[in-house]
DNA sequence: CTTCATCCGAGCGCCCAACCCGGGTCGGGC
DNA sequence: GCCCGACCCGGGTTGGGCGCTCGGATGAAG
């Protein structure tokens, strides 16, 4: 149950791309701004341009652009595009395992989880993180005080 | 975002305790019934039981036995048992991470994903997996017949 | 005092995350 | 047409964590 650095990366990169809607911005501007390793970063942009979220343009005034409106970019695009399906148990998709005996439900567990976390990344697109307003199902959870400890563990 | 090998192997072992209430169990019949690799079961068991979800109990007529009644162990529990805290954004706890520039929300959303693990992970006990009978929130998100697709991916 | 099962630290292989390099390739400007 | 700038891309390196194993110590029961 991990955010990897990989997706926070690349949604930090496109927030950045977003948000200079007008022209390119080069791979070093980028890294720049969000303090994120140059090279690393490219081969994040890399994946994020074979799924269409960003279109790159070489040449002396090349650099990056986003694929398609902030609006229509899901987290939930970023990251299936740098971190492939959501919510895997051991590698597989949920609906596909068996279980039996006294575990005969826990696929439904999985399942249930994974819908909680689709129903989060689905919903919030670059375009509502840039204005600071989220989907209001979304900003109820973040509203919770709840959500803000730090898990009742050690 | 993925499930590790560890939370689901340690679930189907609670379960196998759980469901035979009376006595206790050992380490290799819990691996025999659950298809777990026994020495890697082991080193799962130790962790729950520091964390006092299961009691060993060494000797001839040893075995397992579950720390507490089955409806008194959540999902939370055992995930944070074995794997930490939930929902760690590289490795830290998303309230303590610093955003600024155009990436100022972004904070919220990993606020509101874990929000909505934990919504289904603590809400989900032992007892209720036995049983086949969740919470009604999390048998909403699993009766929708979106949550069994297989993502809109590739 | 032997047997059985839990306790416990250590260690191994592998893959992936996080990076770095060196070059190829394309586009624009002069 | 040449060169510079920036993307494109395969590979390499390092470190850490996951999945899993081993050998032995400890304790309970007959």
């Amino acid at each position: 149950m991990q955010v990897t650095a990989r997706i926070d990366y690349a949604v930090r990169a496109l927030l950045e791309l977003a948000s200079s809607e007008a022209g390119r911005v080069t791979r070093d501007e980028l890294a720049d701004a969000q303090d994120i390793p140059r090279r690393y970063l490219e081969s994040i942009l890399l994946q994020l341009r074979r799924e269409g979220l960003v279109i790159g343009q070489r040449g002396a005034t090349g650099g990056y652009r986003l694929g398609r409106p902030a609006d229509q970019i899901t987290m939930a695009d970023v990251s299936r595009a740098v971190d492939g399906p959501l919510a895997l148990v051991q590698g597989q998709r949920p609906e596909h395992i068996q279980y039996d005996g006294t575990s005969r439900h826990l696929g439904d567990l999985w399942i249930g989880l994974r819908a909680a976390v689709r129903s989060v990344m689905e919903s919030v697109t670059l375009a509502d993180l840039l204005a600071g307003d989220l989907p209001t199902e979304v900003q109820a959870l973040v509203n919770d005080p709840d959500a803000w400890r730090s898990g009742t563990d050690r």
